[in-house]
DNA sequence: GCCGAAAGTTGGACTTAGTCTAAAAACGTC
DNA sequence: GACGTTTTTAGACTAAGTCCAACTTTCGGC
């Protein structure tokens, strides 16, 4: 078995990014997390699952909309939720206005430019954060350090 | 001169808070902070700069039309803006489907309740993040842990 | 292959948060 | 009191998210 890879996107996510193009590998994906693999939703994991963009719902429905123009808002709402329950997606509120959907499921920090109100990644090892375990009176479920500020340099707009 | 206090909230919030029901001294903070301070300004000033609860804009809207029957959704919405502009409450996204309002402008961290949806600040030296000047290409304007799980004990709702 | 049940999709109505506008009211200066 | 500026108001508008009924697709049993 080889070695444990960098990346902390989950498998549905790497096998995605890494064979964007694999409908069948993405259906096989869904279906381990017990998702059917409509047409729909096979064509929605392809772009979600695979975007470091952290899009809103409204952003992957006129994305899928390109290749897939009958797809329904409704049916992008329900795919995303079900995505979600299901442990494919995890759903963040890191934009004024609406949820965004981050296929990255392991614990990661996450950036938020000023500028552009782009949404990256920061890998979980990059910050640490002391005294979590003092939080007196809180059953801690998850944490994350959001920054903000703005890029520069590298991975202009 | 007394000693600093250990609150950390604005001194608008601090006189608020202390004196809630002081119309004047809130109006003379609304006039330092540049604000013209007319009747709706002092009433909603009275609540949000005072409060705990980051509540939404609807919610200051619900709150202060109890003793402000009069006072319009715009002139809130309105309000808050301002005040956000003139450096007495901080608009945050931690809220699913809305902006809440923090009359605390010095940084610290938040905890949001995942079965009450109540956020919580956690004090900024409660928590110590590492490795925050060492993120490259990033200019960092603030930053913040955010914590989620459930609250236990003390405070329940 | 048929049939019924369950699951999924669709079009669009509905709700809520946030913004905008024109008119009216309030305020400050002269 | 007049006038210009600022604030407030009522409500229209936009966008995000949810819900619903009808239709379509899929699946399992026979």
């Amino acid at each position: 078995m080889p070695a444990p890879r960098k990346s902390t996107r989950s498998a549905a996510a790497r096998d995605a990014s890494a064979s964007p193009a694999a409908p069948r590998a993405i259906a096989e994906q869904l279906e381990r997390h017990g998702v059917r693999p409509s047409a729909q939703r096979v064509a929605i994991a392809s772009y979600v699952l695979g975007t470091e963009d952290h899009p809103s719902a409204d952003q992957v429905w006129a994305r899928v909309k390109e290749r897939f123009p009958m797809v329904s808002r409704a049916t992008v709402y329900n795919t995303l939720r079900h995505f979600t329950e299901k442990g494919l997606l995890r759903e963040l509120v890191l934009a004024e206005g609406r949820q965004v959907f981050d296929p990255v499921i392991e614990p990661h920090h996450h950036f938020v430019d000023d500028e552009t109100g782009a949404i990256r990644d920061i890998p979980w090892s990059a910050l640490k954060v002391a005294k979590i375990d003092e939080l007196e009176g809180l059953d801690v479920r998850e944490y994350m350090v959001v920054v903000r500020g703005v890029s520069r340099g590298a991975r202009k707009g």
